[in-house]
RNA sequence: GCGGGUGUGGUGAAAUUGGUAGACACGCUAGACUUAGGAUCUAGUGCCGCGAGGCGUGGGGGUUCGAGUCCCUCCACCCGCACCA
């Protein structure tokens, strides 16, 4: 009986299902262990063969501590709201709801083809009222909390307004968008209104009027880490920066945690280091300038303090509040013009162009509080208004920005630091001698930055400040698809949260979903929903997609907890997910936010650990293979021509132009490879998938094909139309997508699975290879080999294992389990390989012997291994059973192979018995055969032993 | 520009603490079996060389009895960030 993976591997995974064979007890007395796999969005395209590589590891890993007796939380779920949901459901006309569900079903169809130990009972979906209730009831008790920065944790939005009450805004220490102050009396005899937008400018969630990313084109605001090079990830639509009054989260107020608690994580540098250059900290100065003719002062942050007798003029950023204030009237003119060029750039040309700076200025001028000299202030673009102050003092000879914009409109530029005794230190290095800095004078930059720091204290004008990049995360999107919040506001737009008895505050059923192109957001459309009885009315944006998967993994502890967003027994039981994996692409949204959430939650003491994910794993992409041949650039009307690979490298050469077409790999012959090429049959493929090129000519050096009608040229006996490959992402657009689907259907879920491990380190990116999988599939006829013969015939005997047979099989033991601790699945798959090819050469059936390989390769395979544990056992599932246990004794060797070196090079092998002294060893080295030719006319100056390893010997 | 990573046969890769480089596969070559082969089995397969032997982990240099592994330096590619004051 051949290894026929459709005739058994449906029938397990029904027996799983009906029997419960991963269901997860929260009460057990088993130590537990967290498994998660960062969950899909069910896209309309469905899964394809990369996508399962991360659940495959995660599978094999979740199965094998399972069966080292841990109690294993492996959920899955679907992050199911959010902008690819919707911008697919806008795509097809169809209702979100509907499509999202029916993208689901899919994937769940997919999923369950792959023969995943999830635990679907605990399944969760971020667009469901049941799941989204908690989401909005997370939303509100960060409305509720404002962050304290003296006891350095979220605080009762309550103890705020007491402190108001008592002591106005003295001594208020918490994180906040601007610095306010007033007093008790002030505070007392506030409307509600003013009381309200002072509390905002506290709350952890937080409304307020801010410079955000607007996407015309998916009609809706987006932040920071959903914009990429200027334009949208999702699409990439143009962006362009705007005010709008929208909700956020200070999750600023968490930036130093956030960066402090990386350390502890068993995170990948890369990964560290992305998310700490998102946080983005920096340490300098805060400095308050004088502007002449005014009573205000303005404030500057600069990293370089110790620069400041070479600040010779200021910059602020367009959008600066005080822009117009500070602008002369014979500067109107210029400032106005330029203003208006500002805002015709888009975010992209903003980005992209910032060799070349640009600015104007103002009229005005700062006081340099040391030397008292006029500075002139400028708006310039290169100053941003989110970061720092939105104003900085220009020091053109310490940097390189402000140097070019001072020869740009020739401001002066003073020396400050003699960097003469640093060879080769650059303009912004902190190494060199104050010069022409008065006090600084002489003073090592390091020092000189102290000295001034002490000084600005002194005389009250500024301090040492710590900065950071990262921005506070905008919360509101104009969209249909998302939670909705649970806020509603009264006439004078004063916000009150729901009470939680009212939630889920449900999305509205409705089919004019459509983003609306100006700020006005669907929901907002639907009046009898919006406006409620009392006069009140909803907020009408959603959240954004990020929402929901910044918490999901807590509630797998408990989902169908309706009290809680889940029991504090079972939170303390689960705690934090022990191994977390993904890709890297959620590097600073998804795992910034959900490290925020869960902070909040343990400010609250909501959760037991200060982190979520203990371990990370980024699993690297499967990419797959394009395939191009070349489209003819052509007047209107005329002919299509389509030419191979070759001669549009000779026909460019001539100056015609070419666009590249992808084809269906399917169509493809060798694809992949050099010469991948479609031949006849191939091209008639491609014209019946692209009809509008019926009729076109398709030319390559092995002649010319058209209307059916292959015309050969120098003797060739088919058309080779050769195809130009690369390898990239696997997307339905590039139609290289391969669908697990099929990968089963032909070679069984196993040998997928396995294939998926073999491909290489899983947190490497390769391409799809379609050609390896036969060897992996030829490794499961093997091992179904050890079990039954060609007929069918049951080979297994009963007996003591041999000597031999033990030794294989505690090599792959110890191989297989040490590789899976480290992640190595590809060694573990090979491990396999090895053990069955020895077992074979030498004829083993024993079946102590197999029982134990098939509880090792249970994880990996554990349709093959079911089927053969119930041949061996008779009942039970192999899943339950324990993972074999090395012992170390079989792997004892009698005698060692020595290598035996001269110089280094090796030379000769020898057999030694494993207990033989140093002093043989050398011995018998020295006299051996081989070894002796090399020796002649040559000292042995020494001869180094390591036992069981090697022997070198060193001559001269 | 800054930060991180990678570089090993024709291909995917292995080598866990400095100790036999290329395990395990794919592909390829030859042979066997077969009505057939895109099935199976056997043998071979880093490169150069008939051979002895030499060379070999991106290039160059170093430490060491011994380097893919450690140090210095240069190069290439990939990823992330990018006017952050």
């Amino acid at each position: 009986m051949d290894y026929k993976p459709r005739d058994f591997e449906p029938k397990w995974k029904k027996y799983w299902e009906d029997h419960q064979i991963y269901k997860v007890d929260n009460n057990s007395e088993q130590p537990k262990f967290y498994v998660l796999d960062m969950f899909p969005y069910p896209s309309g395209a469905g899964l394809h063969v990369g996508h399962p590589l991360g659940y495959i590891a995660s599978d094999i890993f979740a199965r094998y501590k399972r069966m080292n007796g841990f109690n294993v939380l492996h959920p899955m779920g679907y992050d199911a709201f959010g902008l690819p949901a919707e911008q697919y459901a806008l795509q097809h006309g169809v209702h979100p709801a509907i499509s999202t569900n029916k993208n689901i079903d899919r994937y769940r169809q997919q999923l369950g083809n792959l023969g995943f130990s999830f635990d679907w009972d605990r399944e969760v979906r971020t667009c469901e009222p049941s799941f989204y209730k908690w989401t909005q009831w997370i939303f509100l008790q960060l409305f509720e909390h404002f962050y304290d920065t003296e006891k350095d944790k979220a605080v009762p939005i309550s103890i705020l307004k007491e402190h108001f009450e008592q002591n106005g805004s003295q001594g208020i220490q918490a994180a906040n968008s601007e610095s306010i102050s007033f007093t008790a009396q002030e505070w007392v005899e506030m409307t509600a209104k003013e009381q309200n937008d002072i509390l905002m400018n506290y709350r952890l969630a937080y409304r307020k009027l801010t410079y955000v990313n607007w996407c015309e084109a998916l009609g809706t605001v987006l932040a920071n880490d959903e914009v990429k090079d200027g334009v949208s990830e999702r699409g990439g639509f143009p962006v362009e920066r705007k005010p709008m009054l929208q909700w956020s989260l200070r999750i600023t107020a968490y930036a130093e945690r956030l960066l402090n608690d990386l350390q502890d994580l068993e995170w990948s540098e890369a990964m560290k280091k992305m998310q700490s250059n998102w946080i983005g900290r920096s340490t300098g100065a805060q400095v308050f300038f004088e502007i002449e003719g005014s009573d205000r002062k303005i404030e500057i942050y600069t990293t370089r303090p110790d620069t400041i007798f070479g600040a010779t003029f200021m910059v602020i950023a367009p959008e600066h509040d005080w822009v117009a204030e500070i602008t002369t009237p014979n500067q109107e003119e210029e400032i106005s013009q330029y203003l208006d060029y500002v805002k015709s750039r888009s975010e992209r040309e903003r980005m992209s162009e910032t060799k070349e700076v640009t600015g104007a200025f103002t009229g005005s001028f700062a006081i340099n509080p040391f030397n008292n000299e006029k500075i002139p202030i400028w708006i310039g673009e290169y100053v941003l208004k989110d970061y720092g102050t939105g104003c900085i003092m220009a020091v053109p000879a310490d940097d390189e920005r402000d140097h070019r914009f001072a020869e740009k409109y020739g401001l002066r530029i003073i020396d400050i630091i003699d960097k003469s005794m640093y060879e080769g230190a650059s303009i912004e290095d902190k190494k060199g001698k104050m010069i022409n800095s008065d006090f600084l004078n002489g003073m090592e930059v390091m020092d000189a930055i102290q000295a001034i720091n002490d000084r600005l204290e002194e005389m009250g004008i500024g301090q040492p400040q710590v900065n950071y990049k990262l921005r506070d995360a905008i919360y509101s999107r104009q969209r249909y698809w998302g939670e909705p919040f649970p806020i509603v506001y009264d006439k004078d737009g004063v916000a009150y949260p729901l009470d939680i008895s009212e939630l889920p505050l449900e999305l509205p059923d409705s089919n004019d979903f459509q983003p609306a192109s100006g700020t006005t957001s669907p929901l907002g459309r639907i009046k009898e929903w919006v406006n409620l009885d009392n006069g009140y009315t909803r907020e009408t944006d959603t959240m954004p997609g990020f929402a929901g998967s910044s918490w999901y993994f807590l509630r797998y502890m408990d989902p169908k907890n309706n009290e809680e967003f889940a029991d504090q027994k079972a939170i303390n039981y689960w705690k934090d997910v022990d191994l977390y994996v993904g890709g890297t692409e959620h590097a600073v949204g998804h795992l910034m936010y959900s490290r925020f959430w869960h902070k909040f939650l343990y400010d609250k003491g909501l959760v037991p650990t200060k982190e979520p994910f203990r371990k990370l794993i980024n699993q690297g992409m499967i990419q797959g293979v394009i395939e191009f041949i070349f489209l003819e650039k052509q007047k209107e009307g005329s002919q299509y021509r389509f030419v191979s690979a070759e001669l549009k490298e000779t026909e460019e050469r001539n100056g015609k132009e070419f666009i590249p077409i992808p084809v269906l790999v399917d169509y493809v012959s060798e694809y992949g490879s050099d010469n991948s090429h479609l031949d006849n049959e191939g091209i008639e493929n491609f014209i019946g998938w692209r009809p509008e090129y019926n009729d076109a000519v398709f030319e390559s050096p092995s002649g010319v094909f058209k209307n059916g009608n292959f015309t050969p040229k120098n003797g060739a006996v088919k058309m080779i139309m050769t195809t130009h490959s690369e390898v990239g992402k696997m997307s339905k657009s590039k139609y290289n997508v391969i669908n697990p689907d099929d990968v089963v259907e032909q070679y069984g879920a196993d040998c997928f699975r396995l294939y998926e491990m073999f491909l290489g380190p899983i947190e490497q990116a390769k391409p799809w290879d379609t050609q390896g999988i036969d060897g992996v599939s030829k490794f499961l006829r093997k091992f179904w080999g050890l079990f039954f013969d060609r007929n069918g015939n049951w080979l297994v005997k009963e007996g003591t294992p041999s000597k031999e047979e033990l030794k294989i099989l505690h090599t792959a033991i110890k191989k297989v389990s040490d590789d899976i601790e480290r992640f190595s699945f590809n060694t573990c798959v090979s491990a396999f390989m090895v053990a069955t090819n020895d077992f074979k050469k030498i004829n083993s059936n024993n079946k102590l012997i197999l029982e134990e390989m098939v509880r090792l390769i249970a994880p990996f395979a554990p349709h093959l291994a079911e089927e053969l544990w119930y041949k061996l056992e008779g009942g039970g599932s192999v899943h339950h059973a324990s993972y074999p246990i090395l012992n170390e004794e079989y792997l004892i060797e009698d005698s060692i192979e020595y290598p035996i070196s001269i110089n280094g090079k090796k030379r000769a092998t020898a057999e030694f018995p494993a207990d033989a002294s140093k002093e043989d060893l050398e011995k018998e080295a020295v006299a051996n055969q081989d070894i002796q030719k090399w020796l002649e006319g040559k000292t042995v100056r020494k001869v180094i032993v390591v036992p069981k390893r090697m022997i070198n010997i060193v001559v001269g």
